[in-house]
DNA sequence: ATTATTTACGCAAACGATGCCAAAAACAAA
DNA sequence: TTTGTTTTTGGCATCGTTTGCGTAAATAAT
């Protein structure tokens, strides 16, 4: 049944593979009246080229590799989603591999992916990446490569993000204005790019309206539930603080599962804004003014930057991508 | 760098490729001296074989593909996680497609995945698919499959589910057991399996504590938020409901949604129980008291059969898995 | 009619790995 | 030494494509 080659089909028309080959490519040294014959044919017989064979042929395999942290996260799935869509539309396969915030399944799946062929990498780095040196063995390979999320300090790559610094300042200008001072951050792990460039949109707003930055409000926070409970009680009972501005997704349903265990009446007197994905933010009880990430778009534009890259005769300037963060207020 | 092969370990060494190729899989026809000599060798030349090329020529490619309706779903999310998890685990890799509830789709799902020349396929139905034979494909094909969530309707068939009727008899119960009667029941279209098992689960239930089965208050709904408003409207105004019972996860959220716009006091009569699989869903403000299905479970568990049955030298009977559900109240 | 040019196709060698078959090397038996 | 066995190894075809190169046949130029 589907197991139509192009041997077969040569066969059936007294035309060799090589013949039969370049008229499904439409290739301009074969005459119009086979061309038409091999098309004909080849469609009644449902022919399906064997993107294997293919792969080992020209060493390409239409397709490219997502690696992410974690797929069970609103903001990955929902990249994912964009990406999937780009390449849907173009033709592209897509692996995805999940590093569950390791550095080995980070570098592994680079290999996986690399065995595989695929023709580029969609990447947003583990939590545990602090150095670099296994993506400078797809720069030297020449794989086309785009970043988005968490991505690598330099600035010579392809990469699509958000105004991270922006996000985190508009957000906690909102606690300001709401008479907040005393605001604690809880965010990932300082040596992920999007950490800091949050930090110091958080940091710099403070400044900007005359509030001291006080270092033991920032707290660098695991995704463990009970991490995330530890650090508000101590920072609502000894802290004392009346704000919190939670650095990511997963972090910010911990944080307010925190803050919802202090029941009810300390739930009131502490505002919260935080980065998140979830959809329906306002059926959440602690009330929380998300910042959103414009996720399915950034996976999109990803997919599409890596492929036009990927198809380019002459490989382009890398490009860096940023798109706007956006706030959805629940009162 | 990384594009060593057979024949260059085998030019290094002095040994013909078939030689190389066998030492490395420990064949019992080479002398141990050599054996040991081409693994030492292969290891200091970081060899990989190439699984694109042993695709082509065993027609088989050490991947499964999964095909289901959305990824950006917590529930499929979390049940990729576990696939991913087993795959991982049992040296597989992974295709996942998206159907996005379109019967087009997942047919040409499966044929990528067959021209992919995957081992396997692991899939829950799109929310339009009423006739199968494209699934009969596979079958002819002989290529292993299973399902999980929404399956067809046949028992000779690998298959991972959740005892539906019993999750959806135990939720109408608790609403039961509150004092409500009037039940309205929003749910996924007919077609699906689950559609119908919970369905069945809500009305037995109904039906065992006396209360006669109204069909006026069983409502199928799209996955258009406005759609799960104005059936909630019409369900609280005109048929004077006082619970709600829920059949998936997104319509959970948007009828949650269309809920708490009724405002404080219409919310508080409206007891809500629902199939989601939504992470802390305590933080939700129209209080769910949810109906969890074992995500993750599910998809190790099909991951794992599926594999168990692609190793398998005789082809064992088909094996139906199910798993149970579980509540996770509020309150 | 002869030569030059184009057009339309076939042959065969890859791509990297596997596996059947035969052959060389090693050893045992005569 | 010769023959027979066993152990190790090499040669070659193969999987389904793509592609460079060669070459008939068809057309154009002389």
């Amino acid at each position: 049944m589907s197991k139509i080659t192009l041997k077969e089909i040569g066969k059936a028309l007294n035309l060799s593979v090589s013949t039969v080959s370049r008229a499904l490519r439409d290739s301009y040294e074969i005459g119009e009246k086979t061309k038409e014959r091999v098309l004909e044919y080849a469609k009644s017989v449902h022919y399906r080229p064997n993107p294997i064979a293919q792969s080992l042929k020209v060493n390409k395999s239409h397709s490219i590799c997502v690696i992410i942290p974690e797929i069970a996260n609103n903001f990955f799935s929902e990249v994912i989603n964009g990406i999937d869509y780009a390449a849907y539309e173009r033709g592209y396969n897509v692996f995805i591999f999940q590093t569950h915030e390791s550095y080995e399944r980070e570098v592994s799946s680079i290999h996986l992916g690399m065995d595989r062929r695929v023709d580029g990498f969609i990447m947003s780095l583990s939590g545990k990446t602090d150095h670099y040196d296994h993506l400078d063995l797809l720069k030297s390979e020449e794989i086309p490569i785009v970043y988005f999320d968490r991505v690598p300090p330099a600035n010579n790559i392809n990469k699509v993000v958000v105004n991270n610094f922006e996000g985190a300042y508009n957000g906690t200008k909102q606690l300001i204005n709401k008479g907040k001072k005393k605001i604690a951050h809880i965010t990932t792990p300082l040596i992920l790019s999007i950490t800091k460039e949050r930090l110091e949109g958080y940091k710099s707003c403070l400044r900007d309206h005359d509030i001291e930055v006080d270092e033991a409000l920032i707290k660098f926070c695991s995704f463990d539930p009970q991490e995330a409970i530890d650090i508000v009680n101590k920072l609502v009972y000894e802290d004392q603080i009346d704000a919190l501005f939670l650095g990511s997704d997963r972090l910010a349903l911990n944080a307010l599962n925190a803050v919802k265990k202090l029941g009810a009446s300390m739930q009131n007197k502490i505002e919260i804004v935080g980065f998140t994905n979830m959809k329906y933010v306002d059926l959440l009880s602690p009330v929380i003014c998300a910042i959103y990430q414009p996720a399915l778009e950034i996976g999109h534009a990803a997919a599409n930057l890596l492929i036009d890259y990927i198809e380019a005769r002459r490989k382009p300037e890398p490009k860096q991508i940023v798109l706007k963060t956006f706030m959805k207020t629940n009162d």
